[in-house]
DNA sequence: AACTGTGGCCGTGTAG
DNA sequence: CTACACGGCCACAGTT
């Protein structure tokens, strides 16, 4: 039984290690018995009559049963036998349970439901009834198709005509529907035909598309059909729409209502655990290949939101007694095994019962891994509850989120998360999120004494579950609610990035609406049209405007900004693929898209509305109109505010992003004429509302894409200018900022004081990581000085405190008294050593000596490094000596990160080294 | 052949 | 996605 659901669920499975050699695994039990160094306390001599083989072991000495009353309790398990992960309940009907993912099975060759049920906590499938198949469409007649597929018929299931509109070309078309047998198929047949649409779609989002399924909320499945399930009160809802969306259309309305019922459901709550495992390794620095497995696995940690927590620890030589184990805390359940084999095999038993597991790589490192080193230990693949799969890997019994993965997309960082960490490291993360990191240590795993090493694996394990449950679950919520926007299972959205998110939810809505989903081919055909060039070389069109802030301080300064500006460009000029430039005679109303020169550049139809337009609109008023202003109303209840919140977030992470997603070529509804349509419109309205503020004698000191800095603006002279915008563009101007004073010094590079204290620093050097700390020290301590500043004539006392800061500092380093760790430079490496051919930058070349010091360096890694004199210029920071530095480098460096704050108040750097200078030579 | 000055370009990090 | 700052690399030209 559950042999034949392994293989049907590995239909799709492709496992990494397919091509790697086939081990004599005798040889390789072997092999691993090596390094893992068997206790004293073998099976022999302990536990022969007790109860399910299990006992306590606390010391060597003494062998006692299970108490309660020890701090942690501590099990010596010594023998568990291998069983098989279960099968998922399997259902033909479904009332309340929410649909989680949706995967193709090979081995019934059918779409499967991944199905949560809260009332037992349990992940059930339902595998399709309907006879949902994978399939294409053609342009040519089925008797055609029939003929070129006469050597495939028993791939084909069907051949028939289907009408459905075409959007590019705004009338209905005819094309060939061809139903085959499995996935592959259509990967193969669709290379018969010239042209094809639909043929680049994952099957198992087809079929979410065309069973109407919604990810992350309920619903009933009966019959063959899935309907989403709601139980929110209908009719306050589309009062609430037509209250608000009274200027749209009655269709507009229609889909609001149907939007606006994602956001009030409740979201479920998923029982699930987070795991680590810890890996020997001889060497600290060394990370263990998973494709290989060879050293053992000596630890795995687990934690579950029911409160538990869970050691899996190999007693092993030579770290340390049981005893270290006794007080990892009350809730802690220790499990002691001699055998790795033994550990794996509980470990595999125990997470059997959850529907939902958390790791943070484990796509990378820990399921592989497990994986690998169970197969080397002589587990059967029957045994071995995990998956491998095309992209990621996961468990026969249950979804798996990798929280790395999650955590990386950028929109999660910037938008929802609000930049809060900047690595994406789990240390970095935690306690940059839950204020808890990683454990602190200095040896490798392999050094650890046993009770640092169950430590230090449980917190790993803890604060993997942590990210999914603090703030209330604000991560899990957040996860849900992308999935029912974004229409994508629970495994695809915490891996693919936004541009996945929103190509997914405008297939889904073209399927919807009876579209057929343009190719990529004929957007770029039809849509081609580029009129504009952009500033920088090598870009493809023009971008936004900067304006060239006046370098000085200037007191009282209010930002101005235009609530998210493209969005509501794209919304209010119907900006589309199939909207933008139609052919002659192919539409009835257009208006031109001037830049802001008065130029025209592009024209936009306005006979019906634009599917991006609609969306992103909608998304648009949404958070602005509705989600954002809920999140903060006191009237509502903590706990519903706090969903509105997570609500607002993600809608956030959609409306951000729209725009860089459709400017962007791979994407699948990319057009040019929009892309760069929405850029003029923005260029024309800052344009036009700067004229218009100078007219009414406001002053602009400084404007960047979508805001105005203004000087000291009258109230009533901002409130006319912000309804003339509103009037002209029906755009909102906002205050966003008050500034008690700006510092500007260059285009994208100021710092501003708030009327209520804080400072804002944007694009300074003293600001970037790249920048060594004690150029960052000198810069934020000037900062901080600064930010008293109350009036424009204390200024003059803060120019003499700085002079004589930057003396101090100035003389120390002349007199090498700073750290190397605070004269380093740290620059990632953003592609491979080898793939630098044009030039080899500075952070290369030290990346060059590590490799022939044989340390590891790869894409993606921080290379830290410092100047010095000589040839290179250059050594890392592993090699360097603090006597070798290049002093006139770091002066440079501390001039430039000064010089930006100092600038603005007049100070003139050379005033100041220029004495230093000459003191240092006079004493040496 | 070695050195110096210069301007364009490359690479990184940032603003929006 | 484009715009911008900054440092360093590199080719090229002209000089010694």
């Amino acid at each position: 039984m559950s042999e034949k659901r392994n293989t049907k669920r590995g239909g799709r499975e492709r496992s990494l290690f397919d091509y790697m050699r086939k081990y004599d695994e005798k040889d390789l039990i072997k092999k691993s018995d090596e390094n893992i160094v068997s206790s004293d306390v073998s099976s022999k001599d302990s536990g022969e009559n007790i109860d399910k083989n299990v006992m306590i072991q606390t010391s060597k000495e003494e062998t006692v049963r299970n108490t309660e009353n020890i701090e942690s309790r501590i099990i010596f398990i010594d023998k568990v036998e291998a069983s098989p992960p279960p099968s998922l309940e399997e259902v033909s009907y479904a009332e309340d349970m929410y649909i989680l993912d949706v995967a193709y099975e090979g081995s019934s060759g059918r779409a499967v439901v991944y199905l949560y049920d809260e009332n037992d906590n349990k992940l059930k499938i339902y595998r399709d009834r309907s006879g949902h198949r994978p399939y294409f469409y053609v342009d040519i007649d089925p008797s055609r198709v029939k003929e070129i597929l006469r050597e495939d018929a028993r791939y084909i299931i069907d051949v028939y005509r289907v009408q459905k509109i075409d959007l590019l070309r705004k009338k209905f078309v005819n094309r060939t529907k061809i139903v085959v047998t499995d996935p592959l198929s259509v990967r193969r047949l669709r290379e018969k035909f010239q042209n094809y649409w639909e043929a680049n779609i994952k099957y198992h989002h087809n079929y979410i598309y065309d069973m109407g399924i919604i990810p992350g909320l309920r619903h009933k499945i009966y019959n063959g059909s899935i309907t989403p399930l709601y139980q929110t009160d209908l009719k306050k809802i589309e009062d609430e729409i037509n209250r608000l969306f009274n200027e749209e259309s009655e269709e507009v309305r229609k889909t609001a209502v149907s939007w606006y019922l994602l956001f009030e459901e409740k979201p479920p709550k998923i029982k699930r655990a987070a795991i680590d495992i810890e890996v020997y390794t001889p060497i600290k620095s060394r990370v263990p290949n998973p494709k290989t497995a060879e050293y053992p696995i000596v630890s795995i940690a687990l934690s579950d939101v029911d409160g538990r927590n869970i050691v899996f620890i190999l007693l092993r030589e030579g770290i340390g007694s049981v005893d270290e184990l006794k007080d990892l805390g009350s809730d802690v359940e220790i499990r002691v095994y001699s055998s790795e084999r033994d550990l794996v095999l509980d470990f595999f038993n125990t997470i059997y019962d959850y529907p939902l597991i958390v790791t943070f790589n484990g796509d990378n490192f820990d399921l592989p891994y497990l994986y690998e080193r169970s197969l080397r230990l002589g587990i059967s693949k029957d045994f071995i509850p995990i998956v491998m799969k095309e992209n990621h890997a996961t468990f026969k019994h249950s979804l798996h989120i990798d929280l790395y993965r999650f955590f990386k997309n950028k929109s999660i960082q910037n938008y929802a998360m609000e930049g809060r960490y900047k690595e994406h490291t789990l240390d970095s993360i935690a306690t940059s999120i839950l204020g808890e990191g990683k454990l602190s240590r200095e040896e490798g795993v392999g050094r650890m004494s046993i009770g640092k090493l169950a430590r230090y694996n449980l917190r790993d394990a803890q604060i993997t579950l942590k990210l999914t449950t603090f703030q209330d679950e604000l991560i899990m919520r957040l996860i849900i609610l992308i999935m029912r926007i974004s229409k994508l299972g629970i495994e695809d959205v915490t891996r693919t990035q936004v541009s996945a998110w929103i190509k997914n939810l405008f297939y889904w809505e073209h399927r919807r609406n009876n579209y057929f989903i343009p190719n990529e081919k004929e957007i770029r055909e039809i849509k081609s049209k580029k009129t504009t060039e952009a500033t920088i070389k090598g870009k493809k069109y023009a971008g936004a405007i900067v304006i060239e802030p006046p370098q000085g301080v200037f007191f009282k300064v209010s930002v101005l900004d235009f609530a998210s500006l493209y969005p509501s460009i794209i919304k209010r000029w119907n900006l589309s693929y199939e909207t933008i430039d139609p052919a002659p005679g192919e539409c009835n109303k257009t208006t031109d898209i001037l830049d802001e020169r008065g130029i025209k550049i592009h024209e936009v139809c306005l006979d019906s509305p634009g599917i991006t337009s609609v969306i992103i609109g909608l998304l648009r008023d949404f958070r602005v109109k509705i989600f954002k202003k809920k999140s903060k109303d006191k009237n509502i209840d903590p706990s519903l505010r706090s969903w509105y919140d997570v609500v607002q977030r993600a809608l956030k992470v959609y409306v951000n992003a729209s725009y860089g997603v459709f400017g962007h070529e791979n994407f699948p509804l990319y057009a040019v004429p929009v892309a760069e349509s929405v850029t003029a419109l923005g260029r024309m309205i800052i344009t036009r509302t700067m004229e218009k503020a100078r007219e009414m004698g406001l002053l602009v000191l400084y404007g960047d894409t979508d805001s105005l800095f203004l000087w000291d603006p009258e109230p009533e002279k901002l409130e006319k200018l912000r309804q003339w915008v509103l009037e002209r563009y029906g755009l909102e101007l906002e205050v966003d900022k008050e500034f008690r004073f700006v510092a500007f010094s260059l285009k994208k590079n100021y710092f501003g004081v708030y009327q209520q204290g804080g400072i804002d620093i944007k694009g300074l050097v003293g600001k970037k990581k790249n920048t060594p700390k004690f150029a960052k020290e000198a810069f934020n301590e000037i900062l901080q000085k600064i930010s008293g500043v109350e009036k424009p004539e204390e200024i003059v006392k803060v120019r003499e405190w700085i002079k004589d800061l930057v003396h101090e500092i100035y003389t120390k380093l002349k007199n090498y008294e700073y750290t190397l760790d605070q004269l380093s430079f740290t620059v990632m490496l953003s592609k491979d050593v080898k793939e630098y051919v044009k030039n080899t930058p500075q952070h290369v070349k030290a990346a060059m000596m590590l490799i022939r010091e044989g340390v590891q360096v790869s894409q993606g890694d921080n290379i830290t490094f410092v100047k010095v004199r000589g040839k290179e210029g250059v050594k890392p920071i592993q090699l360097a000596k603090i006597s070798e530095i290049d002093l006139d480098k770091y002066i440079e460096i501390l001039r430039t990160t000064l010089e930006q704050v100092m600038l603005p108040l007049s100070i003139d750097w050379d005033e100041i080294s220029g004495s230093v200078m000459k003191l240092h030579k006079f004493i040496s």
